[in-house]
Order: structure tokens, then C-alpha cells, then sequence
DNA sequence: TCCATATGTAAACAATTGCTGACTTCGATA
DNA sequence: TATCGAAGTCAGCAATTGTTTACATATGGA
């Protein structure tokens, strides 16, 4: 997470080293961005304030600033992830779009943590109010990529579409974690190429129309 | 904290209220149990001595006496997993007894943990050395399941079955996370015959032989 | 019976945790 | 320029963490 090197234009408010300096925005930004890898990582027991702040090159004490409490970054950096979710893939409407948008969230793009982001979603405080918001958000994902394949809630013999769906979650969860967090070999390093196939096979398998 | 959360604890012989005193093998077994359910729950992380020690009934200097250190427990949960992971299902040979031992090992039968086992397998310490053990138990697991669906080291065709094996487990991995931990519904509440259909159609899908 | 030792208990240790308050410093504005 | 508020720094608090130490007590063999 290098600096960015925008040295061309003076005065411009990119976080330059040395123009970063109070940037309340910025300084916010840092903080969300260095919490969403280390929680999503490290979960969010095992992360330290401390650590996050390091990270983000931040006093520690702005966290609390700016975020009132340790929890209180984690659920901004879990309303973002809501919110990315909430926007995403709404037009995925068949299988073959859904094993896209899956490997999408899934593939590795260094400049935003998307992987990351779903990661979050696995990750709890303890707290059930916010454990609450991370159920819903789950199941009202699942529920979105049931009807994409094809269910409706008067239909019963699409009645096990979302239990399905939930099944594609699980395994989109299972991948990440073994890859970002076990680091388990081959899986870890097998590219998007060598996973569509296999996935898409799952996912098909799981929310193909069946007799 | 009443003593009566602690009796289901599984003991060769009964740990009476009374009699359990001064045992200290039972006491071993009243932590392991208790440390197993703990860390595969809550994490390694979240997870504290004092609770596994109230959940077992026993002093919490006992830990450290019976097992070094709070790491050392934990290595304890692991290496029975990784024992019982040896022994079982050596003789799974086709994709139908791999989707059985699936289930069986997902599959709530409270008197011994079994889906936590799993769970562990997912915990970390942070310590790269217990990582390694987890690591290469999963490794292991998988490649044994490759084997089992046919991949031959030497078949170039049957490349990408490490692969596929491993994406049964993170399939295997996220249903449990989601079960257990997230409580995610209608995952949650199925039973085994519920998840036999959907769970079979994907594992076949990824471990059968293709063209 | 008596004592050595295994087992368990209680209290407190040092380190780390999240968090707070008083302080300084920068920058915009009157 | 003087000033006021926002942004950041610093030191330290109170609670919790894993761990250890000193002590109590039960148990079995001499």
C-alpha cells in the first residue's frame, strides 16, 4: 500500500506525503482502507487498533475520533461492503453471469481489496446487533442470486433455490478463506482461468434448472 | 456459572459434581472438550482462557499446568483433529462416499463435536508453525480426495482434481462457517437429507470424471 | 498413621488492550 | 496579523489478557 506518487501538480489535495497532512478525509479514508484488510485478514478479534493504525500511518487515537470505537470502524468498514454489495450485480440473471460476477468479487485486483470486502462479511465482533446486520446482508444476497436462477417464493418446486444459492455462498467463502487467510496451495494460486471451470461446474450443478 | 452446562462433557468415567475431583486426566478431557467447542466457535483470537476454564469447570492455572501455554491447548485440539481426520475415511472411493463422509462429518451429532473438528482446521493462531500443521493437514485431506475420485500424479488429464477436491472443501468449510458461526437461514436449520441433493449435484459436478 | 506428592485454588504479576483527556500545531478567516 | 477551530500528538488510565507464584488439600504408599 505505497503511497501514491502524484508529484506533478503542487497544491492538488492528492495524499501526497507531505500535503496529506490535515486531511481529515483523507486521514478517514487511510484508516477504513488499512481496518477493511487487517479485519477482513487477521479478523477482528485478532486485529489491534494499534495495528491499524501503523497501517494507515494514523495516530492512534484518531480512530476513535473519527470512528468513536474499534466497533464502530468495523461496521463503516462493513457499511461499505453492504453498500458495494447492495449496488453490484443486480443485472446477473443467469447462471453464466453469476459465475462471473462470482470470480469477479473472488479475483485478486490489488488496487481495491475486492476480495476483502466479501471476506468482511465472515467476520464478527461478538456483537448480535452487528452479527444481525452481516445475516441480512448474507441472506438477502443469496436471495437476489436464487431469483437470478430462477426462483419465486409461490413456486415450491424452486423451493430449495435459495438453500442452493446459499450453498454457492458458501463455497465463494470457503475459496477465500483458504486462499487469503490458510494460504492453501494450489488453490492459492490458481488464476481465475483455472478456476472458472471447476466453479462454473459447481455453480451450474447448484442453480441449473433441474427436473 | 452453574455446573450444570458442564455435564456434557463426554468422560469414560462419569464426572460426577463429586467424584470428578482430583482427576487429572478427566480435567484434561474437561478442557480439550471445552477448548475445542471455544476455539472452533469463536476463534482462536476471541477466545479466552478464562472462558474455556469456566466452561470446563476448572481452575484456570490448570491450563497452563496440564498444557503450557494458551497456544499449547490449542495445538492439543489440533493434533486430536488431525488424528481423527487420519483414521476416517481412508476407504472413501467414489464421489457418492465422498459426499456420505461429507455429510457425516457436517452433520450435528452432539455427543462428539464432530463439525467443529472441522471448524478448527479454519483457526488460527497467528503462529506460523501451528498454520503449517493446519496447512498440510488440508493438503492431505484434499489430495486424498483427489485420489479417491481418481487423480493419478502422473495423468496429466486429471490435473486440475487437487484443485476441485480443495473447492469440495472450501464448499464443505463455508457451510459449516455459515451454519455455525454466521447462523445463516435457511442454511442453518437444514437437516442432512435437505443438504444431501444440492450438496451431492455440486460435489459431483466437481469430482467426476469429464471428457 | 504419617508424609510425599499429585491435584487444585487463589491472588497477583507484567503486558497488552481499547480508550480518553490535555495538549500542540496547523490553517483558514475576520 | 490575530484568533479560533479543526487536525493531530502524547501520555496515561482502567480493564483485560496470559501466565506464574505461593499456598491449600486430598490421596495413596511406607
Amino acid at each position: 500500500m505505497s503511497d501514491m506518487d502524484v508529484t506533478a501538480v503542487k497544491g492538488s489535495d492528492e495524499p501526497d506525503a507531505a500535503a496529506r497532512h490535515r486531511d481529515a478525509d483523507g486521514t478517514r479514508q487511510r484508516l477504513l482502507q488499512a481496518a477493511r484488510q487487517r479485519f477482513a485478514m487477521d479478523g477482528y478479534a485478532a486485529t489491534t487498533v494499534r495495528d491499524i493504525a501503523t497501517d494507515a500511518g494514523v495516530n492512534v487515537a484518531l480512530i476513535n475520533r473519527y470512528f468513536t470505537s474499534k466497533e464502530g470502524l468495523f461496521e463503516a468498514c462493513l457499511d461499505r461492503t453492504v453498500k458495494e454489495l447492495g449496488d453490484r450485480d443486480t443485472d446477473a440473471s443467469t447462471v453464466d453471469q453469476i459465475v462471473t460476477v462470482m470470480l469477479e468479487q473472488m479475483l485478486d485486483t490489488p488496487a481495491d481489496g475486492r476480495p476483502l470486502q466479501l471476506l468482511l462479511l465472515l467476520r464478527s465482533t461478538g456483537e448480535p446487533e452487528v452479527d444481525e446486520i452481516r445475516r441480512r446482508t448474507l441472506r438477502d444476497f443469496s436471495e437476489r442470486m436464487a431469483t437470478a436462477a430462477g426462483w419465486s417464493p409461490q413456486d415450491a418446486r424452486t423451493g430449495d433455490l435459495v438453500l442452493r444459492a446459499q450453498l454457492v455462498l458458501a463455497t465463494a467463502f470457503g475459496i477465500l478463506l483458504l486462499r487469503a487467510s490458510t494460504a492453501l496451495e494450489p488453490l492459492r494460486s490458481a488464476t481465475d482461468t483455472e478456476l472458472r471451470g471447476p466453479l462454473g461446474d459447481a455453480v451450474t450443478a447448484l442453480l441449473s434448472a433441474r427436473s
